[in-house]
DNA sequence: CCTTTATTTCGATTATCGCCGAAATATGGA
DNA sequence: TCCATATTTCGGCGATAATCGAAATAAAGG
């Protein structure tokens, strides 16, 4: 990933209204949720929401697909990992007891296969 | 994680010039890197740093300490790690083709030990 | 078509952020 | 103590971004 996508990741994320729908988003999975009831969880106007979906849109984390008359949107998990990746991009820096916290993500994200 | 550190930490990582300082020093590890030093790589006024650095400092991804006349800055790995866990939250949502990527990452990572 | 529902775009206001010159603070050495 | 080096703080200016009311666009149903 190249550093003004990244920036403009984090730009999307460094936002609370924002990072708070990204989250509802991340827990909905592939199914996503629709604009308007993203806008009713997070009690904010339809208009703001629709703006900063826009903005997390942009920056390629989030992508959205019309069902009728709602739009659903959706987290773009691979662009999620690059954005993570990214930050740790040579992080180990030849020392382990810095890489092994990191590890530990991978441990918390504990599905039933692999 | 509560979610005004996440905002703070995503904020200060949310621009350029901040986010090559915070990248130049995950690079350099415990070890860290002078104030004076960093300017000069990244070819920006010492002031101008300064401001940015204090702000990565006050959202605690990276901390200072005095050897001579210099500043060094380091990364704080704990708290960057915890940023990243906070933005994986959840992420599985029971399906696992969305958690998989996300395991790479640790993978990326490859030190000697564990 | 016309209405209702869902979402986005527009426009203007307000707040926040980034920058750099200049001055202030801190350290080490002659 | 005085000076040189290293870094931070202060000041204000210019640019960017967040918000929301109001209007515009899109889809479904009668």
């Amino acid at each position: 990933m190249e550093m003004k996508l990244a920036v403009a990741g984090l730009s999307a994320l460094a936002y609370e209204g924002r990072l708070r729908a990204f989250r509802l988003l991340v827990r909905a999975g592939s199914a996503g949720i629709a604009a308007g009831e993203l806008a009713r969880q997070l009690d904010v106007p339809a208009n703001t929401l629709s703006t900063n979906l826009a903005i997390l849109s942009h920056a390629g984390l989030i992508e959205s697909r019309r069902a009728g008359k709602s739009v659903i949107y959706s987290v773009r998990y691979g662009q999620m990992t690059a954005l993570l990746q990214f930050l740790m991009e040579d992080c180990c820096a030849g020392s382990s007891e810095i890489c092994a916290p990191l590890k530990e993500i991978a441990l918390a994200c504990d599905c039933a296969d692999s």
